[in-house]
DNA sequence: ACCTGAACACCGTTCAAGT
DNA sequence: ACCTGAACACCGTTCAAGT
């Protein structure tokens, strides 16, 4: 409908990501974000390799716009952020979100979320030692939480909710603290 | 290779495993898994449906081959038992094991594991009304423990293992016992 | 009832060509 | 440098037809 000038990694990512929540993963093809961009297929091979890159590159993005919380917060709320941040895209983005736990996250912006739990840990009082291990395992409940829920594995909103609260006492009580929640 | 004189569902989800054992999930195609039976591709759908109904039954044959604990074991040897089996699945079938995530778990293989775990949880003291949050927690966390492990999102199996035995010592505190590790 | 042949609309990707 | 046209080998799925 506009007439854009130049066609840019961004506008393919941004044209994919909103094909793939309007339509899901499966209308996600070369040809569909090139005609949602007016332009040939051909013409993406240029600016993300191929359709792995185009996926991959939906994944960085993700994470990239995830949320760092301000370092100044109390660790404990630092860490719930995290936690609201990864399911709230997982929720206005099921389809894609599923792509996430599929791929080794080795990318920018996932270094960015790890690094501040990490400094959220040792700030609670986790030995600098069991900092990645504990990293690992939160995140990874984390993940599989949020991309059980969007893959509609809990009955409803509410009883997720119920259910991650209930998990963040749980992990709670076993950070160095003891009190409430991660 | 040998002569079949019937086309059953159990021919073409076995055919469908190993096809995607041996060469991902994307080899996975209706006229792969046709070929590799010596048939022509429009014989699945009568057995299978569609490409989608091969795959739920290709998750639906997963969670039916779960092995469910004897009974008379130790609750935490159950459990125990669980998440060792769901992270051999995923071991030995990477790339399936990414559908269960995504994939509504209201099978009867499903049902079978879940009674299980509930009845463990029951005899180690959960209170009935918390069996199905903890158990709905437990499963969560497991699942996507093994979907990571699959991914390749652990450095390898050995720090896997180290953090899996991590992670049933924590749980293991969580619930009534105190103890060691569900 | 079960399988096949032929056909349809759709994929990802390449390659040479245009500007 | 960036985009296009034409083409290739491949998809899932349908439909009428065979046995």
């Amino acid at each position: 409908m506009a007439a854009r000038r130049k066609l840019t990694r961004a506008d393919i990512l941004d044209a994919t990501l909103d094909l793939a929540d309007e339509s899901g993963l499966a209308a996600v093809t070369m040809r569909a974000v090139a005609e949602r961009l007016g332009v040939t297929p051909m013409a993406l091979y240029r600016h993300v390799g191929d359709k792995q890159g185009l996926l991959d590159g939906l994944v960085e993005r993700l994470l990239a716009d995830q949320p760092v919380p301000d370092p100044e917060l109390p660790w404990r709320d630092r860490l719930r952020q995290h936690g609201a941040a990864i399911r709230a895209t997982a929720r206005r983005h099921p389809d894609v979100f599923g792509l996430l736990l599929a791929r080794r996250a080795a990318t920018p912006g996932a270094r960015r979320t790890r690094d501040s739990v990490y400094q959220a840990l040792r700030d609670g009082g986790v030995p600098e030692a069991d900092v990645p291990r504990v990293e690992r395992l939160l995140s990874t409940f984390v993940l599989g939480f949020a991309a059980s829920e969007a893959g509609g594995r809990f009955p409803d909103g509410a009883v997720a909710d119920a259910d991650f609260a209930y998990a963040e006492q749980w992990f709670g009580q076993l950070l160095p603290g003891g009190g409430p929640p991660p």
